[in-house]
DNA sequence: GGCCAGGGTAGAA
DNA sequence: TTCTACCATGGC
């Protein structure tokens, strides 16, 4: 996509399709504000409207939107499939969120048989008690932070039974080098690292390596995708992982982007 | 008032 | 390796 950055200001040579961008499910701390949205990622924040970005630290959103990249050849690929056409109709301005990865594996930590608006509850809360002030708005904490906050403490802020989960799991990123480790690490390494983790099966794990690790290949599995393919053969998560990973190679990641949402538009 | 939500885990088969 | 019961919570 084209820009030009002026000052704080990412100005746009064509559209963001913000609400499909924002509620495709890969980000969970945005509000709707006059003409646009308010954007929250680690310890910045961002302005969001479809001609416009506006940011005190405007590069940290050209990466986090992923302006660089140009989407139309990989729509161009997968338009030829013809399960994709009503996700592709609705969502086809859908870009793949560049985010931090220790705020990603703490948020779909907490998305485990849990919705969307709940997710988002949760995590507005978690960095209200524990993130620092920015002056307007508190950040996601940091694995530090986050580490001394008690399971009691995390079950009051509606947490429920992930609460063990995620004070295990800050314990883990906050005394180690897990979080350098699996950036470096390739997709399977990186994986199974990520399946160590407390509170991270397959389809977290999957979402995490999307949308912390920009790994497309990776098709996250859950009961929105399954519920797509009422089929005999393709029954479980792990097969239908499997179809479709082979199916959509390394832009597997994106097509399930549009399959999500495309399903949740009905 | 039961069902569902961007599922994972321990224990059993 | 795959199957099952169970796990908080809020919206519908």
């Amino acid at each position: 996509m084209k820009y030009v950055v002026k000052g704080n200001e990412v100005v746009l040579h064509e559209p963001l399709d913000c609400k499909a961008i924002l509620t495709c499910g890969q980000v969970f701390r945005f509000r709707e504000v006059s003409g646009g949205y308010e954007v929250f990622s680690s310890d910045k924040r961002c302005l969001m409207f479809s001609d416009k970005i506006v940011s005190d630290e405007p590069m940290y959103f050209v990466n986090y939107f992923d302006l660089d990249a140009d989407y139309g050849e990989y729509i161009n690929s997968l338009s030829k499939f013809d399960e994709l056409s009503y996700g592709l109709k609705v969502g086809k301005g859908i870009r793949i969120l560049r985010q931090d990865l220790f705020e990603m594996i703490i948020s779909f930590i907490i998305s485990a048989n849990n919705n969307i608006p709940r997710i988002k509850g949760i995590i507005e809360r978690i960095c209200d008690f524990c993130g620092i002030d920015k002056g307007g708005y508190r950040a996601f904490p940091t694995p530090d932070e986050l580490k001394r906050v008690t399971k009691e403490e995390l079950r009051s802020l509606g947490a429920g039974y992930r609460d063990i989960s995620l004070v295990r799991a800050a314990k883990i990123l906050s005394e180690t080098d897990f979080l350098y480790k699996v950036t470096e690490a390739n997709t399977n390494e990186a994986t199974k690292m990520l399946l160590s983790l407390p509170g991270v099966g397959p389809k977290v794990a999957d979402c995490i390596l999307l949308f912390g690790l920009r790994r497309w290949d990776c098709f996250p599995v859950d009961t929105w995708i399954m519920k797509t393919c009422s089929n005999e053969t393709l029954d479980t998560p792990s097969k239908v992982r499997e179809y479709y990973l082979k199916r959509y190679g390394s832009l597997s990641g994106l097509a399930q982007q549009y399959i999500f949402y495309g399903a949740r538009e009905k």
